[in-house]
DNA sequence: CGTCCCCTTGAATGAAGTCAATACGCGTGG
DNA sequence: CCACGCGTATTGACTTCATTCAAGGGGACG
């Protein structure tokens, strides 16, 4: 399982063997299983860990007063839940099991050891954090702007990418285990209108979406549907270090991504 | 205009008077003044800097590739321009003067510097970003969840509390010199639509905008349309110190800020 | 005195929400 | 093996909230 948080990381910045190896050593820890629908963190708790997630999916989410319910972001395997990763700070929202899931607790103290003796670690951890804050900021702009058609094409996009960062798709195929309401909470639409946008996209042959299993027909044309824009991913420094090559391997990687 | 900065950060920590000095000291610097419209930072830029916003406002935002602009947030005096506090890194978005503006800049290796000597500078820091974080949340619920309505009297509780936590709001009115164009920007509504919701807020009597004068003429009313939750201020656990006695003058300070 | 920016207004349009009924699996248990 | 229930997906009809288009008004400023 770590494997997939280092590829993650390795986007970032490039990891030394040791730095792995540390890695790979705070990870190895007693595992939490919780299941669908179990709160992880519950809004004004403080946080006196960071919590990775190994596998399955997980919603952070704010409510209003009168039970409205916004996903604020989606977390994928080897995505960290908190967003302060070396001091206890309380939070303002909450973040729930999609799917069943395994995570680890890693208490501050241990993190702060860990960055110290290995500073790649620290800069790939605040790089990734960064990344969260795009996707926040790219939640908003889709939100905000964006029509339902585009949104949910812009999110189809985001979650495949994000999957391919970690090196789960195969080909044009990925994981996709969230409900139309799901859907729905994570756009600011309504369940109806999730439905019938998720019809047009199949008219137009974009994706197929059966099970809990997406597929990507048309690529380019989504990506264009979507507006796109993976600045956010924040690849573009470490895309430029191995294109010096220092890690030839993680450029074609990274390349494959940032490709139309 | 430090007194602004410190006046913030007392609200999430506890400050000596010498971690005071080290922030009058190290803001003490060569003042940048930016004409209402200027880029103060672009997408793609790598900052080697912290960027205080001393006095003016500024918008973060992201544009879409046909034009479509929306803002992520607001940045108001006394807050912090740079996502990254302690280390270069490629931003996602742009921010611009929304009026003519005075800030700092301050190299990453000076704030490194800084906190290493002063821990509680750092905390400080660590929390004000928190809370941007936070507001970024509040965003997506905002333009997710909530209506026209809803949405602008969200913005406008927001906007007065934070103004209120720097000391900058006289009674029931503060400064507020955005358009009605840039409050669209911000809360993903038309222009038109702007101008016919504050029609209805001001016949309901909520507030009076004028000028650039905001006043709010029934606050409790405001924050109960708004649904305004002041979670994402973060201010509990400080507000705890405090009311253990480290701070009394602030406590009063903060206890007016989350009074109903 | 004209120009530019911002605010305001009306009318028509359109995108998305709501309500309500129905259909489809799928697992459970009789 | 079938009946039942439950969560999820689909559909139609209607409503509503918000956008668009277009025009007019007011004030600041050169």
């Amino acid at each position: 399982m770590p494997h997939q948080l280092i590829r993650k990381l390795e986007h970032f910045v490039a990891l030394s063997p040791s730095d792995k190896e540390a890695l790979v050593t705070i990870v190895r820890r007693p595992l939490r299983n919780l299941c669908k629908g179990t709160d992880i963190i519950s809004e004004g708790e403080t946080a006196h860990f960071i919590r990775i997630l190994l596998s399955g999916w997980a919603f952070r989410y704010k409510k209003l007063g009168d039970g409205r319910r916004q996903i604020l972001s989606v977390v994928l395997p080897a995505d960290i839940c908190d967003t302060n990763l070396f001091a206890d700070i309380e939070i303002d929202h909450s973040i729930i099991a999609a799917t069943p899931l395994v995570m680890v607790e890693i208490p501050h103290e241990e993190i702060n050891k860990m960055v110290a003796e290995f500073p790649a670690l620290r800069e790939a951890l605040v790089w990734d954090l960064q990344v969260s804050m795009g996707l926040l900021h790219e939640s908003i702009v889709n939100i905000g702007q964006r029509n339902a058609l585009e949104r949910m094409a812009n999110l189809f996009c985001e979650i495949y990418v994000r999957q391919q960062m970690i090196g789960i798709v195969e080909g044009s195929t990925c994981h996709f285990p969230l409900t139309q309401a799901d859907l729905a909470a994570v756009t600011g639409l309504s369940t109806v209108h999730v439905n019938r946008t998720l019809q047009e996209m199949r008219r137009r042959s974009l994706i197929s979406l059966v099970g809990k299993s997406l597929r990507i027909l048309n690529l380019p044309e989504l990506k264009s549907v979507a507006l796109f824009n993976p600045a956010f991913l924040h690849l573009s420094k470490p895309a430029k270090d191995r294109a010096a090559g220092i890690q030839p391997i993680i450029n074609h990687a990274a390349a494959d991504i940032v490709a139309a």
